[in-house]
RNA sequence: CGGGACGUGGCGCAGUUUGGUAGCGCGCAGCGUUCGGGACGCUGAGGUCGCGGGUUCAAGUCCCGCCGUCCCGACCA
C-alpha cells in the first residue's frame, strides 16, 4: 500500500474526547473514527489489525473442534422472554421494533439463538457434544460508553457455545476451550491473567476470566501476595474469620440514644465502639420481597453477589419509598425482631465477633450487644462482602493484592440455565428429553484491540506485535524528490511484496521528520530509510520499532535485511 | 439513570464575565524557498457559533426548552 493512496489521515494532535492512551492513539493514527457514542467506524488500518485478531481467535477455534457459523443480530423478543434476560438485562439491550410493533432486540450474546437451533439440527445424544461459533457485533446499551473501543455500545466478539450431554461432557468441553483461550492470548502477546468471575447476567456456575494487565483497567481482579489464589473483586471470597464465642464475655442487649446517627460513622462518633464491631444491615428489595444483609460496619455489601444469588431475580437496594412504605426505620434497621417476611442474610465474617452495636429500629436509638441466635437469627450465611486490598487470601491467609486490568475473554459453564427454559433438549439413550447441559465462552476482539495498544505503546504512538500489525514494514523516502532514492524505495517495496511481507511505501510530498513521526504513531515493527544520504554509502537503515534499534543494511541486500529484523522482532 | 463539564471551519482552542464587523494554531488549496525526526514566506478556500424558541435596535455572548459529547458512580467482551 501506497501510505499517499491510504484511507487514513492521522491526527498531530489530541482528540479532546480521548483520555486514556489507546482510544487517543487509535484516534490520531486513524484506526478508528467515531459515529456515537461508544460506536466506532473501524478504518483500513484498524480492520487490517481487527482482522488478523480475528485470524488468530479463529485458528485456535477450528483447531479446538469448533465450527464456524453466523446468527443474525436482530432477534425476536421472544425467547430472551423466556430464559429472563429480557426483563434481566433491562435498559442494557437495544430493543428496536418492526413496523407491526413487534418487539425484536440486537443481539448482545446469542444463546437464546444458538439452543433451539442446536435443539432443530442436533436432536440426539448421538449427535453431542458439539462447539459452534461466530464472530460478530455485538450490542449493549452501556450506562456509560467509554474509553473508546474498550466499552462500546457496539463492538465484536467471538461468542462460542457447547452442547453436552451431561455435567461431566459440559466440563471436558469447557476444558478444552479454556486451553484454547490460553493459546489465543499467548499468541496474541498479552500479559493477561485467568480468574474465577462473577458469571454476570449470562447466569450459571463456573466461570473465568481472562484479564489483560492494564493501568486504565475497569475491572479489578485480586492476587494473593503468595501466588495461590487469583480472582475478580466482584467474585473473591476472602478469608472468612474463626467463629468468636459468646459465652466468654456475655453482654446484654442494650439500647442508646444516637439522635441522628444515621451513618456508621456517626455511630462510632456517638456510640464509642470501633467501625468494625458494628453491624451494618442493609434492606433490599427482591421483586417486592425484603431482605437484609448483614455485614461489619467498616465493609461494604458486594451487590453483584447477593444478586447471583437470586438471579434470574432483580435485587436492587431500598429506596425512601422502600422506607415509608414498609416502616423500616433507615438509618437505625437491626436485626433483632424480624419476622419470616424478611429473609435475613449474613457475611460469613459476621461469626467473627460475638456482639454487635446495631440499629434498633426505631428512629435514634441503637443497641449494643446484639448476638447471633440470641438476639437475632440469620437465614443463610454467604459470601457478601466486597474484598479489599489487604484482606487475608481464602486459600493460605496470605495478603491480598488488588490489580487492575480489561476482561477480554469470559468463559461460563452455563448448565442447564438456558436450555432449561427454552426447552432445548435432546433425547438420551434412555429415550428420554433431557436440556442440552451449555456452555458460554465469549472474545472481545475490539477490546483486545483496544487492550494489545494499552499494554503496547510509547509517548510517539502504538508498538504492534508483527502478527496485529496493520502493516510489518513501513518503506520510507526520506527525500521523495531525489529519483534515486525514489527508485531504490520502489524496489525494495517491490521485492518485499514478492517476498510476501505486508508493507507499505511512504511516497507522500512529505517531509522526512513527518513520515517518521506517522510510523511511530502507526506502530510498524520495521522502520526502512531510503534516502541519499544513505544511497551515497549504498546502506539503508532499518529500525525496530519496538526496541529502536536502528541497523544499516547494504542497498543491494535490503529486502532480506528487513526479513531478518522482522523475524527477530515479537 | 444520578452528579459535573463542554458544544465556535476537518482537528485543537480563544472570544461569552461587560450584547455591537467571528478570531488564532494545525490541517487543506495555489506559488516560491526548504528537504533524514512533525520547515518557512506569500496568497487563498472553508463557519446557519449544536438545534428550537424568547428578550433586544442588535445575540456566539442574556433567558427557556431540547439534542449531542466527555468525565465521576452502579453493568459487561
Amino acid at each position: 500500500m501506497r501510505v499517499s493512496k491510504l484511507f487514513a489521515r492521522t491526527l498531530r494532535e489530541d482528540p479532546a474526547e480521548a483520555e486514556v492512551p489507546s482510544h487517543r492513539l487509535l484516534l490520531r493514527a486513524a484506526f478508528i473514527r467515531k459515529v456515537a457514542a461508544g460506536i466506532y467506524t473501524s478504518m483500513p488500518l484498524g480492520l487490517r489489525t481487527m482482522n488478523k485478531i480475528e485470524r488468530v481467535v479463529r485458528e485456535e477455534m477450528d483447531a479446538s473442534g469448533a465450527q464456524e457459523l453466523r446468527m443474525p443480530i436482530v432477534l425476536p423478543a421472544e425467547p430472551w422472554k423466556l430464559t429472563g434476560r429480557w426483563q434481566a438485562y433491562g435498559d442494557q439491550i437495544f430493543r428496536p421494533q418492526d413496523r407491526h410493533g413487534r418487539q425484536f432486540l440486537l443481539g448482545p450474546t446469542q444463546e437464546e439463538v444458538v439452543a433451539p437451533l442446536v435443539q432443530q439440527e442436533f436432536p440426539s445424544y448421538r449427535d453431542l457434544p458439539v462447539n459452534v461459533y461466530q464472530v460478530e457485533w455485538k450490542y449493549r446499551d452501556e450506562f456509560r460508553p467509554r474509553y473508546g473501543l474498550l466499552r462500546g455500545r457496539e463492538f465484536l466478539m467471538k461468542d462460542a457455545y457447547t452442547f453436552d450431554r451431561d455435567e461431566e461432557g459440559m466440563r471436558e468441553s469447557y476444558r478444552v476451550m479454556y486451553e484454547a483461550y490460553q493459546r489465543v492470548f499467548d499468541r496474541l502477546g498479552l500479559d493477561y491473567v485467568i480468574v474465577e468471575a462473577d458469571p454476570g447476567t449470562i447466569g450459571g456456575g463456573v466461570n473465568h476470566e481472562f484479564m489483560a494487565l492494564a493501568d486504565v483497567g475497569e475491572d479489578l481482579f485480586v492476587r494473593c501476595e503468595n501466588g495461590d489464589y487469583l480472582a475478580d473483586t466482584e467474585a473473591a471470597t476472602p478469608h472468612a474469620p474463626e467463629p468468636a464465642a459468646a459465652d466468654d464475655d456475655p453482654q446484654p442487649l442494650t439500647e442508646v440514644e444516637t439522635p441522628g446517627a444515621v451513618t456508621i460513622d456517626l455511630m462510632v462518633e456517638q456510640m464509642g465502639v470501633p467501625a468494625e464491631a458494628t453491624l451494618k444491615c442493609i434492606m433490599f428489595d427482591v421483586e417486592g420481597r425484603p431482605v437484609a444483609v448483614l455485614v461489619p460496619g467498616d465493609r461494604e455489601v458486594a451487590e453483584e453477589k447477593l444478586a447471583r444469588l437470586h438471579f434470574p431475580e432483580r435485587v436492587r437496594r431500598f429506596e425512601d419509598e422502600d422506607f415509608t412504605r414498609t416502616g423500616f426505620a433507615k438509618g437505625f434497621v437491626g436485626p433483632q425482631g424480624f419476622g419470616p417476611e424478611v429473609a435475613i442474610f449474613a457475611d460469613h465474617s459476621i461469626r467473627g465477633r460475638a456482639h454487635w452495636a446495631t440499629g434498633a429500629n426505631r428512629p435514634d436509638v441503637h443497641v449494643t450487644g446484639a448476638t447471633v441466635d440470641r438476639d437475632f437469627r440469620v437465614d443463610r450465611w454467604e459470601d457478601l462482602v466486597q474484598i479489599r486490598e489487604g484482606d487475608r487470601c481464602p486459600v493460605d491467609g496470605g495478603r491480598l493484592e488488588i490489580g487492575r486490568s480489561i476482561v477480554v475473554g469470559h468463559i461460563y459453564q452455563l448448565g442447564t440455565n438456558y436450555s432449561a427454559p427454552l426447552e432445548a433438549t435432546f433425547q438420551d439413550e434412555d429415550g428420554s428429553q433431557k436440556p442440552y447441559v451449555m456452555g458460554s465462552y465469549g472474545i472481545g476482539i475490539t477490546r483486545i484491540l483496544a487492550a494489545t495498544v494499552e499494554q503496547h505503546h510509547d509517548d510517539a504512538g502504538m508498538i504492534w506485535p508483527k502478527l496485529l500489525a496493520p502493516y510489518e514494514v513501513a518503506v520510507i523516502m526520506a527525500n521523495a524528490d531525489a529519483p534515486a532514492v525514489t527508485e531504490e524505495a520502489e524496489r525494495i517495496y517491490r521485492e518485499l511484496g514478492e517476498m510476501r511481507i505486508e508493507a507499505v511505501l511512504d511516497d507522500r510530498e512529505e517531509r522526512a521528520g513527518v513520515k517518521f513521526a506517522d510510523a511511530d504513531l502507526v506502530g510498524y515493527p520495521v522502520q526502512v530509510v531510503v534516502g541519499s544520504r544513505g544511497l551515497e554509502a549504498g546502506t539503508v537503515d532499518l529500525k525496530a520499532r519496538a526496541t529502536g534499534a536502528r541497523t544499516k543494511a547494504p542497498l543491494a541486500e535490503a529486502a532480506q535485511a528487513i526479513a531478518h529484523v522482522l523475524s527477530s522482532t515479537l
